[in-house]
DNA sequence: TACTAAAACGTAGTATACTACTTACTTTTT
DNA sequence: AAAAAGTAAGTAGTATACTACGTTTTAGTA
């Protein structure tokens, strides 16, 4: 088959597919969370510092795989909640930390049974097998294609 | 195991990798067909009107599945650029149309080859049976959790 | 030591994605 | 025919995601 035809139509197209699937699952954590007033981004972030340790942005933002920029607008808006803090760094004064606040951690915990809810209700049609199945190719593709994302992993060790 | 156990790692929950992905597609799409200054749901909205024929925003939105909203966003930045025309819908005066032009037409078609670089590039640590199913995986995931998306799918003949 | 490269942050700008609200128009019901 | 319900657009506001650019600070090198 020529890929032309292969991908002709929207649902053959895996990035489409891929998009819807995002979609969906941001609809279902906001369905869960929404009553926290966390988003999925947000909920990284702050549980990236649930440890109570104090991470720089770029440090953040590579452990969930986000943009230095978006780390930094997100950061932000917890600031402004003051579900974190930012120290400055004497050890490196061109870095700023976040270090989690109290309120932070414990909204985090409220948090955490609507986020399992929400994975499980985006693979219920699926079975076990078919569950494992899905989690190692996705897996595969996100690792090998790593290199090409603008916020590629890396460890929180760096 | 529990479900705590089960979603503890970034990795291990579904939600994570699939906006992974979604990052990966959306920059490959850039990389493939930046040069055209086209975003992939730019391309999306050129592709269902390439036929020629009018549609409404809503029906733009919900076949390739994006907020209406959005839609409508997108289809005004299209318009600017004169890649497509909006003509009024005497038939239902709330509505307006859009409708592609010849030079958003010939666009499509330029980009047409990078997209499927993109889609190609996207998928290629896989093999041919595991892209098999990675596909109807994924379809089915989108298929049953389709009622929980802000723009669930409608077909385009309403 | 001085120069240079690199890193971290900030700001501004654009695009997608959604909520909430309003207005205009159409369809349905009474 | 009038009232009520529903639909399509528009606008404003917020959040994520990125590019591009500039500034400060640190690290590496001549």
């Amino acid at each position: 088959m020529s890929d032309e035809k292969k991908f002709e139509r929207l649902i053959d197209r895996p990035g489409h597919l891929i998009r819807r699937l995002h979609q969906v699952h941001v609809a279902l954590f906001l369905e869960e969370c929404g009553a926290q007033n966390l988003t999925p981004i947000q909920f990284g972030v702050l549980t990236v510092l649930k440890d109570g340790k104090e991470r720089d942005q770029v440090t953040i933002a590579y452990s969930i795989g986000i943009d230095r920029n978006t780390a930094a607008d997100v950061i932000s808006r917890l600031e402004k909640r003051q579900l974190l803090e930012r120290p400055d760094n004497p050890l490196d004064r061109r870095t700023k930390l976040a270090q989690i606040t109290a309120s932070g951690q414990a909204l985090v915990n409220t948090v955490v049974p609507g986020m399992i809810e929400a994975q499980k209700r985006l693979v219920a049609p699926l079975s076990d097998e078919e569950y494992e199945t899905f989690m190692s190719l996705t897996l595969k593709l996100v690792t090998e294609n790593d290199h090409n994302s603008r916020a590629p992993w890396r460890n929180d060790s760096k």
